[in-house]
DNA sequence: GCACCTAGGATTGTCAACAATCCGCCTATC
DNA sequence: GATAGGCGGATTGTTGACAATCCTAGGTGC
């Protein structure tokens, strides 16, 4: 809202509900809108200089996409995410990466694991900083790219959802730091493994990768059985 | 829009556009809409009986699932599944397939495959009846009956985008009837396998049975390599 | 004859107002 | 004192109209 770099086209090529699904997706993803808040459509339509309309086509599509929740003539509300919904995310971020891995080492691993050491530079340095915030973002590119290596539209837009919620997990107690040099570690395995064509060693090592991050969220979270 | 059985609840506990959504959403699963037409609002509104409002409303969710493409200033179009999109969409059901068959597996394998003897009934009078349709339809609830009993709500859904997705490849030749005993037996094979608790062997014959799918439909595909 | 420009029609994008519904609180009654 | 009934405020659901944009057809100049 503030400085647009490229004022050829404002809004041009994209709807406004996909501009407004975006923000709200990005505040829910940071923790801004806390699990369980309500959103009242005429606050936040007024905060984004936009009229009721589009904002209830953006809502439609976060209630599509799982983000929000909606009872009819009560609200919208932030979904909240307990223990099972942590262990589905990771599920089915588990095979859904599983499947891209698979793809990517029947394609070009090389070009893939070059691609992976973008995220990898910017997780180094968010590391050596303490960006508890940073590491976060580029732990989300990392597995984005990954995904996106894989070449499917369809992987690609589940992973993009899946993503989203992890924040949101994530988000709900940022407060627990992970190790970072663990972290980083694990995902240098992965971008190896994946380089050598490694296949079962890729395969067990985002396995066990995926069960670690349960684990760690699950220890940090409240009402954990 | 013809015979409602139950009138005691017209339009009450689910949102317009969600029910104008699933509307639409059938009409494309059944090919009522070929791929790349194009949906004019105001014409769809006036025969859905609603507004413009709620039916944008169920657009954005419906461009949110893949199903169709918003053009800004153009118009919605009905998404073309070409070659790459029919493998796309079998890449990713297998992935997700194979993960809910693992759940089910380590969970109360006997009672799904109870549930799946429902759908399995439907195909076996579909076949016996010569009814296409009714057997795609007992396909459909098939698979969607095996993720369910995984119990896993993501999983569950992306089966449920990803089977409507199959479902337009299907419609857009439905001259190419399948061979029904064949279809039969496979799915009787994947419901065996998974009541013994025979993991390879069920994994094998779901990645089977969905490269016979897909080699099934290329082949009945106009413009497929 | 061809290319460019312009007017027309139609469609989408957006907005502000109206109507229906629900929640919380207050009051009256048992 | 507790409970049933009703009222007020607020929020969502829906509608119709207005404004911006794009494609197509026709005309004009070169």
């Amino acid at each position: 809202m503030s400085t647009e770099v490229s004022d050829l086209e404002p809004v041009s090529r994209r709807s406004t509900a996909e501009i407004v699904a975006d923000r709200i997706r990005t505040a829910i993803m940071r923790g801004t809108f806390a699990p369980g808040a309500q959103l009242g459509e005429v606050d936040l339509a007024g905060r984004l200089g936009v009229s009721r309309g589009p904002l209830r086509e953006a809502m439609q599509r976060l209630v599509a996409e799982g983000l929000l929740r909606s009872e009819r003539h009560r609200g919208l509300f932030v979904r909240e995410l307990g223990p099972d919904d942590v262990r589905d995310v990771y599920l089915a971020r588990t095979a859904v990466e599983r499947a891209a891995a698979l793809q990517v080492l029947a394609g070009d691993r090389a070009a893939a694991a070059v691609a992976l050491e973008i995220p990898l530079g910017a997780m180094r340095a968010a590391a050596a900083a303490g960006d508890a915030v940073a590491l976060a973002d580029a732990d989300h590119d990392f597995h984005a790219a990954l995904v996106a290596a894989s070449g499917s539209p369809r992987l690609r837009r589940m992973t993009d959802g899946l993503l989203v919620e992890t924040r949101m997990c994530l988000a709900a107690f940022q407060q627990t730091a992970p190790p970072a040099p663990e972290l980083l570690a694990e995902h240098e395995l992965l971008r190896d493994a994946l380089r050598d064509g490694r296949t079962e060693l890729l395969l067990d090592r985002l396995a066990a990768h995926m069960d670690e991050a349960v684990a760690r969220i699950l220890a940090a979270m409240p009402g954990a059985a």
